[in-house]
DNA sequence: TGACGGCCTTGGATCGATCAAGGGGGTGCG
DNA sequence: CGCACCCCCTTGATCGATCCAAGGCCGTCA
């Protein structure tokens, strides 16, 4: 029903309360709070009445009141940071929308504020102290971000998306995945191919999500007896410098296959192949990190790490709830493991 | 100081309250009030005071609190669905941090909701119904999508990201950016750079949009004089359907540059020539719509209709502020202009 | 008959901010 | 001197749901 019922109906001007559904039905307000809030107190004959009196009026808890009496906001609070120009990474909008479902299944609702690199924790703080939100998820936990350290001292319930990396001391609860098995799984992939001589090409030295993901690759190689010895590259997140290293690295050592720590770098092992009239997936292959849109797009499709986000985010609201309804929290993280997008570049 | 003052202090387990300020302020509650929404009341020595006092505890009205009585949440809901998976359409990402940005510039903050074909209208319907939000922003307003009409209906206030094409009944406000200037510009451009046979590759003839954006080269080439006959394709919006259709349209007509409604059918159309062995920029031109990361990253860079987000964004909050303040809007639409990104494709 | 338990009602207070009306003190004017 | 008036501030009621405590009604069982 309610859908034929809705599209016919008008809302009235102002929606009817508890009061005006209570008076319909014939019992009191205390007895329809109860059949919304607390349906086993109630005999089924009355609540199925109360239920139906809902239905009618079209009711629905005033969120206002509601919140007010409860100290409740059912919000979650996320920071909203674009995809940055010129990179592939689009992980954003992906997580975001698994959050938003993940959320919705529980009875929350996401809300955006938007960031600011001259005041990191002002967002939160202004959120906080208004309590309009009730928790918050936290994506960006890059290393110096002041964020996860300035919420767990106001004891606000949050948990982070990514390791507290730089932080022993870091007690807060946190939902990442695991990079390193994510290039163990691609330089597996590379290997069983028949590929021996596989480079890497990641990340500077002070990135802990780069240096993670390069692990596995160094981990895999040398447990299969691979030598890696001139095979790595560590540069900055642009197509171009992708390009570079990969000349280099083609020039200097002769791989026959590249694991990048992101699509963009690996969209730059492309160019270089493609100047060079190499066939990306049969003269050399490359897999990126990511599974973002160009990967997906390019015309010869690029394999990838893909990120679990749907768990991630499920995971993350899992945990949500119990922070939030005091429920001891048994982990402090939880890891989860990314798949492997195999497409025609490997 | 704010700043290091926040780092420093810890938020008390209940925040302060307006009640709590007046007393330590030695004011009433409705003075500390009016300093917070109607400075102008205030003798200004009190305000100081005021001031000094809410800044000191640190005092936030309680969003709850103040929803409940003025009846505004101060929050806009977004229906937020993902790219949808083998396109580069990564619009919605820029939009939605465009949107939180010009929201938050005006007091307001973003809410998401998922989406559900199923029910188009019951995440509209709960929201509006607990009185949520104060207003929407609907992004599909695709053919048959009854969004915009229902809430019509319920005299819900929102702005819509798109031009009801197909309703002439449509009675709502409207921001959206005109396709046709955006292949128009893109048509201009290739001329300038000496093309005359210039390819269409679009979308299927049931979609405005695609039509939209069609009519745009159209109008160009004819004001230039330029033959059109057989330069034109409708396709499907991914990959493969833009390469088919370039290659039957390079053996059939010769073209030297494309004109595409989509950077995913642009790929499409550079997958054609790298299989051809024809260099994209130097021996046929291309041009994409939408500037998506993939336009940008793509190692020849690929020149793309960029849409005017922000400003969309900007526009849409602005309606949304003269609809909720109830001044009379001037006008039922906005048509903003989309510019080039010209990169080496072309 | 009285005690008891299940189910509902009643009345009130509460959350914290805002609205609407009222009060006190000073000034101006007849 | 008295009254009107304005400025600045205070007071009590209100938004709608929830929480709490007390009690009423009815049927069952000892």
């Amino acid at each position: 029903m309610g859908r034929s019922e809705r599209l016919g109906s008008q809302l009235p001007v102002t929606p009817p309360t508890l009061a005006d559904v209570a008076e319909r039905a014939g019992v009191s307000r205390q007895t329809v709070s109860n059949a919304v809030n607390n349906p086993d107190l109630l005999r089924p004959d009355t609540l199925e009445r109360v239920r139906q009196t809902i239905a009618e009026l079209g009711y629905s808890p005033n969120r206002a009141a509601r919140n007010l009496r409860t100290r409740t906001s059912s919000l979650i609070g996320l920071r909203f940071a674009p995809a940055q120009e010129g990179t592939a990474n689009a992980a954003m909008d992906r997580f975001v929308h698994s959050l938003v479902e993940a959320s919705e299944e529980v009875g929350y609702h996401v809300l955006l504020f938007p960031g600011d690199d001259e005041d990191p924790v002002g967002g939160y703080d202004n959120l906080l102290r208004s309590t309009a939100v009730d928790a918050f998820v936290v994506t960006d936990t890059y290393l110096g971000n002041p964020q996860a350290a300035w919420l767990s001292q106001q004891r606000a319930p949050f948990v982070a998306f990514g390791r507290p990396w730089d932080d022993d001391e870091a007690r807060h609860v946190w939902v990442d995945v695991d990079g390193a098995a994510g290039t163990r799984l691609a330089t597996q992939h590379l290997i069983d191919r028949g590929h021996t001589r596989i480079a890497w090409i990641g990340w500077r030295k002070d990135s802990p999500i780069g240096e993670d993901r390069r692990s596995g690759w160094l981990q895999t190689m040398h447990a299969n007896g691979l030598a890696t010895t001139g095979l790595a590259s560590r540069v900055e997140d642009v197509v171009h410098s992708g390009a570079e290293a990969a000349a280099v690295l083609l020039d200097e050592s002769e791989p026959t296959a590249f694991v990048c720590a992101s699509d963009t770098l690996a969209m730059g092992v492309l160019h270089t192949l493609w100047i060079r009239q190499l066939a990306p997936g049969k003269d050399i292959a490359v897999v990126g990190f990511d599974d973002s849109q160009v990967a997906q797009v390019y015309p010869v499709g690029l394999t990838s790490v893909r990120q679990p986000l749907e768990d991630v985010a499920v995971e993350i609201i899992k945990t949500l709830r119990a922070l939030l309804s005091h429920q001891p929290v048994e982990t402090r993280g939880v890891l989860l493991t990314p798949t492997l997008a195999i497409r025609e570049s490997s």
